[in-house]
DNA sequence: GCATGCGTTCCACTGAGCGGAACGGGCCTC
DNA sequence: GAGGCCCGTTCCGCTCAGTGGAACGCATGC
């Protein structure tokens, strides 16, 4: 039922919630109020109507930055993070595998130009730049899955076919880095390299990201691809110890 | 039950959660099954022991990053914060009052000394600049509150009587922002002007933290005081539109 | 004035949830 | 090697908590 609050529609009425969820109205209103109780969801007067709506409240979010997979690896990875921003002086993403998407676990610095990654926000792996990287190092499973699933398109410059993806994510490991060129948002370059944990297991994708005229790949490629090596070995450090 | 897992325990086995939570180890069981199924909770093999071990999921940092008191504060406030940063150099909080506490919603910058905030972290709102701005433009029943439940001492310069708490309300009034002389962490000076939204409501404090002798208050307030004042501002026409 | 949809409450009915006990396994100590 | 301890997991008899359709009062729009 919470998932019934997505980015778009952070506040919502008991009708609304029990149309999303397919739950009646009356199981819907108790059980909204017995997340109130617990702090997770929160009762508000919608400003717009005066009417009484629901959101969700703050003990979530407390509970959201205590997950280890973004609580953990941010710990580690924001000093270097700002080092990459201030080297590159880009927007940096670090982002996480979840099934066939990548999950945003961190972001740093707002962009000139709008783009769709939020934190907490999902993309399909394929159309991104730091999913693309993550598919490259990931079991094949996690290719043919995400093939499976289907290679929806973000703009006209995504790769929709299995041999298109299966070709580029070659490429990706020759070169050691993944370019994303207008592939999830026009007019916006992303160059992203992969994050290694305890025994060279993929854990996270790494990405500076800007305006197409105003990056060269082949200068920030180096620079991502260090700060990436640099997490890398902390995590291994972190892992030990 | 999903209490169990504080920022200092993030992994926890099936009886240690019976422990915390009060519940019976077969309760906790069959609920740490439902969660999994789910995905709030993932199930893992804790690297230490070999044992299994469960620890909050990735959907619940999802979940986390739609709070509103988060999320829509957050996406205003975060070029802001940028700017603040950039302008003094020191690592930047935004912080609202949650009860007679108060909890991180956005950090920025790693600071030059370990400090106890924690974006989703909570802190006594009387022993820290963010929470003592925000107690001195909040009602007085939110004062009488935290007074009520306790003004425990973070550093042994935290303010722990209610006369002196009073008072020091009373000179941030007139000031405009507050500062916290190592009252939270020693060494760290924090200087934090309030956030007003629609009908001059309290929403958010924002501030600007730093080693103590490398703040100077009087150059370093009046531009927090101006990124609270134009935050403020973007609050209200967001309201509006 | 009527229709529609809202949030809220009621209550007869149903099966889902509870949690103590027992089990097998791993670890540690003697 | 045996015994003790604690772990995670499973079972199942028992109990009442949860379900959701219907109805209500209210607000809005035509």
């Amino acid at each position: 039922m919470l998932e019934a609050f997505d980015p778009s529609s952070l506040v919502l009425g008991v009708s609304e919630i029990a149309r999303r969820s397919g739950l009646p109205k009356s199981t819907v209103h108790r059980l909204l109020t017995d997340l109130v109780a617990e702090r997770l969801i929160v009762k508000v007067r919608d400003p717009a109507t005066g009417a009484t709506a629901y959101q969700l409240g703050l003990r979530l979010f407390e509970l959201g930055e205590r997950v280890p997979q973004h609580f953990s690896l941010s710990q580690l990875a924001l000093p270097i993070m700002e080092d990459l921003r201030e080297a590159t002086r880009q927007r940096i993403h670090l982002a996480v595998l979840d099934g066939v998407d990548v999950v945003y676990v961190e972001i740093l610095g707002s962009g000139a130009v709008e783009v769709g990654s939020r934190v907490g926000g999902r993309l399909p792996a394929h159309a991104t730049g730091v999913g693309k990287v993550m598919l490259a190092y990931a079991g094949p499973e996690v290719v043919e899955a995400r093939i499976a699933a289907g290679l929806p398109a973000l703009t006209a410059r995504t790769i929709t076919t299995p041999d298109g993806l299966v070709a580029e994510l070659r490429k990706i490991r020759t070169h050691g880095f993944a370019l994303d060129i207008e592939e999830s948002t026009l007019g916006v370059l992303c160059v992203a390299a992969p994050v290694f944990g305890a025994g060279r297991r993929l854990v996270a994708g790494i990405s500076a990201t800007g305006i197409t005229r105003s990056i060269d790949p082949g200068t920030i490629g180096p620079a991502v691809r260090t700060a990436a090596f640099t997490l890398s070995r902390a995590l291994r450090s972190d892992a030990s110890s």
